[in-house]
Parts: structure tokens; sequence; C-alpha cells
DNA sequence: TAAAAGTATAGACTTCGCTCTATGCTTTAT
DNA sequence: ATAAAGCATAGAGCGAAGTCTATACTTTTA
């Protein structure tokens, strides 16, 4: 599939796929059996790379923390054990997010609840 | 207390600070007994605005919704129902993002385990 | 009392993550 | 065959959230 195609089936602009590209972190292919242009092909695994993208800066991973992720899930094959620190690292950031998060809802909550009393 | 001392009690630098000052999300004041310096006192009420901060930006909210967060909980006392709605479509952001947050916990744990596993 | 350290203000600079524009080539539609 | 739409590259611009520097005044320390 073409990039306009990508987009559409991920929800990212044309322009933030090849952003991405640019750094490194997905990859499309030109097609070498067509010679008169240069247009890049993308498979499902471009799509599937683009989700857990999506997903993690959710959580607030930088791009460069991201493309780290991706490189050990889908291209490295060697178990390097820094690696394994440095993915351990990050589980426990989400666990420690997660306890902001509990935190803030809670004060949402209260603020919600003082706004509605306040009647 | 001085702003080195909130400093240190926060873990926020100075310049940090200043800065959210200057946004209006937190205010010291200056000591009128004391004419010969403007230096600004912050008491206690500071330190929990500044931890409201650090927790809510973690969830990635940005600084002008936390200021109307802060506001809410501390300045008004008017009830208005757009406030309302605003804190509810909040909390909702912060129930999806937990999504995210399992979602990319659970990839992370399959890249330990991946890595683990290649030994 | 002189030097060092702390405080304030203003503004320049930086990084991140896009987003947009310009230019030019290719393909598709009419 | 011409216009419209799609693709690529390069680089400019932007908003958010800091971060740093310069300057000047005040307070503390030696």
């Amino acid at each position: 599939m073409l990039i306009n195609e990508l987009s559409k089936k991920t929800g990212l602009s044309i322009h933030t796929i090849r952003y991405y590209e640019n750094l490194g972190m997905i990859k499309g292919l030109t097609d070498e059996k067509v010679k008169s242009n240069n247009y890049k092909h993308y498979n499902s695994n471009t799509i599937e790379r683009l989700e857990i993208i999506i997903e993690a800066r959710e959580v607030g991973f930088s791009l460069a923390e991201i493309k780290k992720i991706l490189t050990s899930w889908f291209e490295t094959t060697d178990s390097k054990p820094e690696t394994l620190e440095l993915f351990q690292a990050k589980i426990k950031e989400i666990d420690d997010k997660m306890k902001y998060f509990k935190q803030t809802k809670r004060l949402l909550e209260k603020v919600c609840e003082k706004i509605q009393n306040d009647d």
C-alpha cells in the first residue's frame, strides 16, 4: 500500500508518517520492478509498528525510546542484558505513572464533587 | 520559605518554579515588613500546588489544563456546568490512557520475555 | 568590609514533535 | 492531451515546556 492508504488506516497524517520514517521508526520500500517512480510501499508490519508508536506515545515515551522498543521487538535477535534492564526500567516507569494517574483521577473526581456540591 | 528551599522540597529547578509562577500557577508573596528587597515567600499551599502540577503533567495534561484544575480546586467557588463537563472529560481521558498503559506494559513484558528466551 | 551566594526580571536559546510550504516528478482522470 | 491528484525531498515554521544567560540588587559569610 502507498502512504495515502497507510495514513487512512492508522489515522496518522501523511506528514507525521514521513516524519517517523525519517527518524527510522518505519521503512517503506520502493518497488524495484517499477523504475519510473520511487513511491514507497508499506506492508502490515508498518501498521503494527505505527500502532505501537501510537500506544507508546500516549504513555509519554519519547520517539527515541519508542524506536528502541520497536528495534528490540522486531529487529534485534541478540539478548543484551542492558537492553533487558532498559525495558524492565520502562515497565517500572509505567507502574510509577499509574500511581500519578490514579492520584490525578482522584483529584479530578474530588473537583467534580466540589463543583456539584456548590449548588 | 524562599525559592531555594521550595526548589529543594519539590525537586523542581528554580527556573521551572519561576516559569510556573509567570504562568500564574503559583504565587509567592513579598514580605511587606521587609522593604529592602522583593524576595518572594512561599508557603505549604505552594508545595501542594506544585505536587499537583508534577502529578498532572506526568499524566500528559498541559500546563494550561493543570492551571484550570488548580483554580477549580483552590480558588473557584462558582460551579459552572462547563467546568464540570471539562473535568469529567479529563477523567475519561485518563481512563482511555490507562488502556494504552496496559497494552504498552504487556508489550514491554513480552519484549523482556523474548530477550530472556533468546539465550 | 570585601567576596560569595542568593534573589529578581527580562529575554534569548533549546528540544521535541509535529505541521506546513515549495518544488518537481509521476500517475490517474477527463 | 491536459488537468488534477498523488508522491518525494528539503527545509521553514510553530507551540509547548522548559533551560540558560545577563544584569542588577540584597544578604550572608569570611
